[in-house]
This record gives structure tokens, sequence and C-alpha cells, in this order.
DNA sequence: TTGAAAGCGATACCAT
DNA sequence: ATGGTATCGCTTTCAA
């Protein structure tokens, strides 16, 4: 800011009274203390003004800073700009802004934002990065500091945490595949150290085995990152080696566009020979070649119920765990398996 | 933050000096003044203590929050994360931290998440959301706070900003039209008020007129938003009463998609009816379907070049514009007109 | 080279 | 009901 801002004192002077009748007409729980024919004197005189608290000093003394930090793995996933219009939307209501900071899924940066926040004195943190065992989530629970955890979880759930249904989208995910038919389905689950990762795995592993279907020694393929690339690694090596099968369950939609990629690339198609099915619903899914099957998750809900966990803990209620619903969505990625077994690992197309 | 955290104090008394003298060791500046040997026992007693300085108090001093405030359309487009990482990753470089706000286009929206983000001591601001004539923008100069503009300008040119090159896009777009054997092409042009709607339009028409192509009354339709509804909506118009035209040239790749969808409503096809070319080669722009033939803006850069000229304005330099270029990809949603021209209104499908 | 003290803008406790 | 004053954590000018 360059003009000099109008400050509490300046208030002061021009109503006559001291800075500090003023600043209590600016609290709720201190207006009551001062004449309401004054308080509202000094009203007309901060609207004439035009003053504006200055949070940062307010902050200073009440040690609140109004502020929390967001560490978001990756603003440019587009799920994650949801989950952040999801707190913001909610903080504000209370009068927090969030701070948010990309992490990129690196430590470092995560280390980083992690102190250019703190040294920014926000209240707390609200964390879309969590890895089932998370050294930075240890150390912000030991410091006693307020934490939401959202997307992802921890195995210890030590913390306020919201999550999706995780296996309730497999159990979806794998009876929609059933009803069509599969009943050879792979899973290409994305990272194990990731709470959503190892859960869709481990749902599709439980779901299976409850519909008494076996999974042949090879068809759950955990990846290292949930990319395209990733997808495509895993299915390549699926068509090149393991058992037949006429589906897979991805981990997320992006693993669900690598798998579709491979199956292009070797003149196989999808949905006609192998059915695929995603997480997240994510940005255009439903406008993808194919249109996406996948389960919705309501990633804005998720971010506005981490704002609230927050929150909750500022009010000084403790921690709790949060699960919303994933449903279905059946588009165009997914249908009636081939008659003749597709994916019978056909040699590179061409 | 709820352990009581470790202050300067804490380290001068530690070190047995006084603060004044451990606050010099942490500038750069006046770190010089002090014993270098102190300093060094200054350093290691921070490192021993975990010092982190409390930015706040600083900034409550220095009257520098180090902090810049960001006003964005609506982060869930998904060109609009890329702006923010650009500015976010070139900030920190200098030890900034971006407070973002969306503000959905809403003039009640941005004027709040301006006043919550003033009210926290931003140094200034950074905005994708101006219009050609913006109060907010006049405002922010007018009390001589910092400013960088991004994506869209003002028409009065007084502030520092970043577009990209709308003419050249446009250029570009219709050449790659024409070459293609394509005469009569429309225009679904984005909204007037908005500086890019306007530029692609009226770089258009420009470079038509230049080519020597005549543009049919009716072929340059202006939409009230970058939606893919207002696509729908005037291609539905166009396809039903406008004059014959074989492709069209839509202001950004929402419109685009709402120009196909409008066109597979009624049978019709993209790219073998009419082609169709967007702005922004926004994510996953290749995987729909069609894929889509646009114009790359680099946003990231855009955010990054945004980040740099409000930098410069707190170093005291003049505002100044940077322009990027554009790049066609082409996809597959243009294609040589049909033989017989296409799109003469045919009734609605069925 | 280091110490002392004022002050950034606000809050909150103690007096009156 | 209002005023006075210390203080939040830090920077910075002035002294020593």
């Amino acid at each position: 800011m360059s003009q000099r801002p109008v400050t509490l004192r300046d208030v002061a002077e021009a109503a006559g009274l001291h800075i500090s009748t003023v600043s209590r007409v600016l609290s709720p729980e201190t207006r009551g203390l001062v004449n309401e024919k004054t308080a509202q004197r000094i009203d007309a005189i901060i609207a004439e003004l035009g003053y504006e608290p200055n949070r940062v000093a307010r902050g200073l003394k009440t040690r609140r800073s109004m502020t929390v930090g967001v560490l978001i793995n990756d603003l440019t996933n587009p799920v994650f700009p949801y989950v952040v219009r999801g707190i913001e939307d909610t903080l504000a209501k209370s009068g927090y802004t969030p701070l948010v900071a990309n992490t990129d899924g690196d430590l470092d940066r995560q280390r980083r934002g992690f102190d250019a926040l703190a040294s920014r004195q926000v209240d707390g943190f609200i964390l879309s990065t969590a890895l089932r065992e998370d050294p930075l989530v240890e150390e912000i629970l030991d410091k006693g500091i307020p934490l939401a955890l959202v997307v992802r979880n921890v195995d210890n759930h030590r913390a306020a945490a919201v999550t999706s249904d995780e296996r309730l989208g497999t159990r979806l995910a794998v009876e929609h595949l059933v009803e069509l038919g599969h009943g050879a389905i792979a899973c290409v689950s994305g990272p194990e150290h990731i709470s959503t990762g190892a859960a869709r795995r481990a749902g599709f592993e439980e779901v299976m085995a409850a519909r008494g279907l076996r999974v042949a020694e090879g068809l759950v393929r955990p990846t290292t990152g949930f990319t395209i690339k990733e997808g495509q690694r895993v299915m390549n090596e699926l068509l090149d080696g393991g058992p037949p099968f006429t589906a897979v369950v991805a981990g997320n939609d992006m693993l669900a566009i690598g798998c579709i990629d491979a199956l292009k690339a070797r003149g196989l198609r999808c949905p006609e020979d192998v059915s695929i099915i995603g997480f997240n619903d994510m940005y255009m899914a439903g406008r993808l070649t194919p249109p996406l099957t996948t389960l919705h998750v309501p990633y804005y809900d998720l971010g506005a119920y981490a704002a609230d966990l927050f929150l909750d803990q500022l009010a000084g209620r403790p921690p709790r765990e949060i699960t919303v619903v994933q449903s279905l969505i059946v588009r165009e990625s997914t249908a009636p398996p081939p008659v003749r077994p597709a994916a019978k690992r056909p040699k590179r197309a061409g």
C-alpha cells in the first residue's frame, strides 16, 4: 500500500476519543462496553475516513493471523482447485484467508512451503499432501499446531482428516464391471505410500474376494505415481506379460487415460477390447475419447469439510474424521467384455 | 501456532547480546555492521534454537508484508492454476508469497477479496480479472498501490500488464483455416468488455480484411461469457439463421467445445462439416473429441512475467507491458471444408 | 561494534 | 463508560 492508510489513532483523534475506546467499538465482544451513542458516532467516522483495521498489527497482538496455510501437491492437477475453492469459501465465512503453496510432491518444496507459511504466522495448516507415514504431519501434530488433512490420510489416524470413501468407490467400480460381465479384472492402483492409492488397491482386492472372484497373480499393479505415463507403462506390462483380463480398475483418471493410450498404441480399443474405469471424475473426463467411466469425488466438499475440521480445532474441539461418498459415473469407457476374451497380449501393433 | 515460538529476544538472551545486535545479523544489509565472530556465534544459536523470524512482526515495522494479493476469476478454470503457479514460483525467489482469492467474475466477491487482502497488508496486487474499463484497477492505480495485470488488460493501458499476442493468434488461426481452403469463416468471439474477447474479435476482422476475405453480416458473434453454454447458444443461432460458413474461430476452448456440442446435437460433424479452432490449449484439449486445434498460450509464463512486473514496481521501476506469443496447435477439429459447403442451416436433426 | 529506546497498529488489562 | 499503558516481535535511528 502506498498512501499512508488511516489508522485507529486517526479515527480516535477525529472522534476526540481515546484510541482504546475506538478499538473496543471494533470488536463485537467489547462493543457493549462503550456507550451506544458514541459507538455509532465512531462508526460514522470510521466509514467517513474509510478506516480498515490492520489485521497484521491485530494479529501481532492477538497471536492470531486469521490465515491458514494450505499445502497442495499440484494446483495444476485439476482436482485440487476444487479443494482449494471449498477451503477458501468455507474459511471466508469465518474471516479466514488461505495461503496456498504448491509442493509438487517434492519434500524440499514442501519444507520450504511449510516454513514460508509458518513464518507468516498462519494459525495452522490444511494439507492435501499427506503420505501414509508423513514426518511433516507428525511434526505439526507434535508441535500442537492445528491441522486438517484433506483427500489423503495418514495411517495412524492421528490428525483430523476428510477423505472420500474409497471402499465404497472400489465396490461400485467392481460391481459395475461384474454386472457388465467382466470376471478377469486388473487393477492399476497408484502409489502404495499414499492412502488413496493403497485404499483403492486394498478395496479392490477385498471386493473381488467378497464376490468370489479370483484375481490372477500379477493383475494388481501399483504404480509410482498418479500419472498418464505410469498408466501407460503399467498397462504395457500387463499387456505384455500378465494373465488375460477384460477390464481394469485404474487408481485415478490420469492412470486410466494412460491405460487407454497404451491400448490405442497397440490398436486395441476401449471399451470394446478392454473396459477401463478411473477415479476422480476430473475436469473434462466426460469429454475424453472415450468419455471416462469413473468415480466422482466431491472435491469441493472435501475442501469445505476440511476447513470445518480446521476451524473446529481452533475452537478447541477434538480432531475427527469425515468421509464423503463417491458415486459411480457410467460413461463410455466400460462395456461388456468381448466375446473372445481380449487383451491376449497381442504383439505390438504393426 | 501453539507452542510459544522462539523469538529474537530468546536468541539475544541465549547469546548474552542485545536484541538489536541479533536483529542486525538477520539482515544481509546490516550484517556487516556486526563483528563476524559474534555474527557466527549468533548464527549457531539461531540454528540451535530453531529460531524463525516472525515476518508479520517484521512487516509491521517495515511496512512490507512480503505478500501479494492475487485476484483470479476462477481457479477451477484450468488455465488459471498455471498463471498462479507462474506467479508463485517467481515471487518465491524474492521471498514473496501470493495470497490468492477467487472472484467468480462477480463484482461483490471481487470487492470482498480485495478488501480481505488489503487488510492483510499485501504489498500490492496481481489481477487476472481486469475488464477493459475496470473501476477496481483505477482505484488501485489512483491509490498508488503496486499492480500488475495478467492475461487481461485495460483499455487505457495505465497499468503494468502481461498479455499474449491476440493479433498473432488470430492471424495464425485464420491463416490455418484459409490454407485448409476455408473462405466463409465465422467468429464466436467472447465478451466484448474483456480485452481478450474484444482483441480476438478485432484481430479476426482485421486479418480477414487483410486477406481480402469478406465476412458476411452476422458471422461475427460476441458472447456474454467464455462458457460452453454460450458456445452452444451462439452456434445454434449461427446454424439457425446466419449466412453459410465452413469454419469458426472461437474465442476460447470452452466456446469451441460449446460450438462442437451444438454441431453434434444436430448430427453435424467437426471437422468434416465445420472446422472449429479455439484459444488457450487448455488442459486435455488434445484429448477431447475431436482433439482441439487451438492457440497455445503460455499461461505459466504469463504469471511469471506478471510477478516480474510486480516486483519491478516495488523496486521503483515504472510500469510496462509485456506480450508473449501464442502458437498454433493443429489437431483434429480443423480440416478442409466439405465439398458441398456445410452448415447450410439444416433443420434440427431428427 | 554494540546498546538503548522509539515505534509499527492494534489489543487488553488496569485505573478512573 | 472511557483513558492510560504495556505489549506483541521486530527494525532502526541515535548514542555510547
